[in-house]
DNA sequence: CCGCGCCTGTCACTTTGTTGTAATGTTTTG
DNA sequence: CAAAACATTACAACAAAGTGACAGGCGCGG
């Protein structure tokens, strides 16, 4: 089995390396970020399998951060374990509400983190998760990469499907190029920004023979919208 | 997304100078106030989304205005980050008790100014909720740049959405052509005044079909407003 | 190792929609 | 009534998006 990466998210110095040490000696790869910002750019760095965040966090606090994680197309498949050192029940609550996959609180055991840690990567094991989103006979199953309209499957290349998944996920909300290079291509490639305009053309081609191009609606000026209301 | 609009208070010309600068090259909206009696009046004039403030200021001190911006109910909910040349912690913490969300240290560079700006506004932009205008029938939707006259949509231009955005948000108030132009299409740029006439009659007939144009009243000799009052 | 097919990003060119201005018409004001 | 302020129309320049073609990269099977 190959090494798992594991991006810790912590501002105190001693716990990160009290994580580190833990981690590395059940054997993962960790690295680490001291707030949100080192995060970001650690993750378009090297994909982490997992990610252990600190509730607490200077700048964007590590809840806001968990958000914006989920939100995100590309770190959304990133499972989080939130870090705390509170114990009140209504935070745990809130922690697993906002997205996260576990938490754990301050003070633990080594075994205790290699165990939770272990758990949730089993749970994500398996293909991923089986999201399936669906829009008047328009179908796309994340876990198969499939997309089908009614019972005809429609294909598509790499890039397309994600696109249409990152649309399916966001409808009815308009999109710049850039913030769509952001989230479907990836933070740190340079393309230019009129290559969405012609993933755009190849989609609507595809969906085309099927009446679902109308779905992906030009907003000009701004960028593009996927919507199942007329233009 | 609306250019978001920054209150500079800084007795310096050259840094104030500066700030506008960076802050318009990433596509802020900037005003300046060299003191706190100016920064109320322009405040009063044209609310910010944030305010940088210098900590020392001639006549009340950034800091003793820090605070009166959180005591006073209109601007309490603006933030505030300070801008200061001491780098004592003691000085951090003094400035975040008094009210401030940031602070950022001279010298500072551009990049990391604007990271703060955006990180702060961030911070209160509260994430994925849609933002939508409605008055009478008349909606206006920022996310999916939509606007519907009751159950039918409007078509609008790009600056026809802008410029009925604006009105929608700031109803009941009467600005001149020259306001408009700034807010509307943006500072430093040069269009005949008289454009904006040629725009509003594009909104108006956009919206007469569904009796909305009415909204949008002539004031004479002062400019226009946006009113579901009549005239 | 080579050739093949597929995918991707970019370019050049076309098509379409938008914008600002000027010219002209209309209403208000003193 | 004349001047000023605003409304309306027309239009040419411009900008944005659509489109087809193409070359390089990559993986795969022969």
């Amino acid at each position: 089995m190959q090494q798992k990466h594991i991006l810790v998210v912590e501002d105190e110095l001693a716990i990160r390396d009290m994580l580190r040490f833990s981690l590395e000696r059940a054997d993962f790869r960790v690295s680490e970020a001291e707030d949100a910002q080192q995060a970001r750019l650690a993750i378009a760095d090297d994909r982490p399998d997992l990610i252990l965040l600190d509730w607490m966090l200077p700048g964007a606090s590590g809840a806001e951060y968990a958000r914006e994680l989920r939100r995100d197309e590309l770190t959304t498949g990133i499972p989080v374990i939130m870090v705390t050192a509170r114990v009140e029940e209504e935070d745990r609550v809130r922690g697993l509400n906002l997205g996260a996959d576990d938490y754990i609180t301050k003070p633990f055991s080594s075994a205790e983190l290699v165990a939770r840690v272990r758990a949730v990567l089993r749970r994500y094991q398996p293909g991923g998760e089986s999201e399936t989103i669906e829009m008047e006979g328009l179908t796309l199953d994340a876990a198969s990469q499939r997309v089908s309209a009614g019972e005809k499957p429609v294909k598509l290349g790499p890039t397309e499907f994600r696109l249409l998944r990152f649309f399916m996920s966001n409808p009815e909300r308009v999109y710049s190029r850039e913030q769509m290079l952001d989230r479907v291509w990836g933070q740190n490639v340079y393309v230019e920004e009129r290559t969405v305009d012609v993933h755009i053309r190849r989609l609507r081609k595809a969906l085309a023979p099927h009446g679902f191009d109308a779905f992906i609606q030009t907003v000009r000026g701004s960028g593009y919208r996927f919507s199942n209301k007329p233009g």
